[in-house]
DNA sequence: GTACCTGCAAAACCTTTGCAGCATC
DNA sequence: GATGCTGCAAAGGTTTTGCAGGTAC
């Protein structure tokens, strides 16, 4: 589940690439270099986090960066998520990877979070009783983090 | 767990209203008003939701609406979560109740969802595996529902 | 050559704050 | 009477869009 060190990044590139082109999306600079900055992340990142990141920041505008994630989100490439900051986060999305975060009611730092989420199975009993379709899920932890404390 | 009907309103409200003052607030009528609102609301509901709802449209300023759930979050009778849309979402906090989403990707319908959710238990692991303190979460399901389907 | 992307700049949207007057305690 | 709340209005920050020119295919 989370066993994807730094060496699938190349791989990741590539296949978010490929992944783009099928789906109808011009491979220009720009794109390439979003998708390695979000790749490359450790943490979601929002709008304002990638424009001015150092992968993106003189290479493209911001509008060009938010028609990118808005496309690459409706395609299902990356996912915006939503972690309570008045932005929008981004974090590119891997098959069969999901992240659950913890985030700092006081600083707002955000950590992905290690566990064996439970809320997987919960899909398929949500889907049936609902009827909706295409479901994934975000969970998120609030709370003080140790800096914050005292 | 989900098995307070409509006729715990009133109480609420008034358990809402002595715990407000208790905390230092003062009882005004945009108080009240913004509390019967939020306890009688089946969904959260936005800043926008809240000002022009009729119990509080003509009756206060957007500005004071958000100054009232600010100082209800930070004393905890309220809380602010997020569920994607660029808009912050209020409930209220009622001890012992806690409620998941469910939320349409297309049409942005908000629908609490009932299950027995296996993530309060997690809380206790993360607190000791992070040093967090004060630790609450949120759970949201998206999906596509049944009218935006096809 | 065409359709899609990009930059720049402006428009839109909410949220957030300053200040003077009013209501609560 | 003092402190905290409210309204109004203005300021702040992001997101979103229009348009002309450039680029990938």
């Amino acid at each position: 589940m989370h066993n994807h060190p730094e060496a699938d990044a190349d791989e990741k590139l590539d296949w978010a690439i490929s992944r783009s082109r099928a789906l109808g999306l011009r491979r220009t600079k720009a794109l390439d270099a979003l998708l390695r900055v979000l790749i490359e992340a450790k943490n979601p990142l929002s709008l304002a986090d990638l424009a001015d990141s150092n992968g993106l920041r003189d290479r493209c505008d911001r509008a060009t960066v938010y028609r990118l994630v808005t496309r690459l989100d409706e395609k299902g490439i990356i996912r915006r998520i939503g972690l309570h900051e008045r932005s929008s986060y981004y974090v590119f999305l891997f098959p069969g990877e999901h992240h659950d975060y913890l985030i700092c009611t006081d600083c707002g730092k955000i950590d992905p979070v290690d566990l064996d989420c439970p809320v997987a199975e919960l899909e398929e009993e949500v889907m049936r009783k609902s009827g909706y379709k295409q479901i994934y899920h975000e969970l998120e932890f609030f709370g003080q983090c140790p800096d914050c404390i005292g």
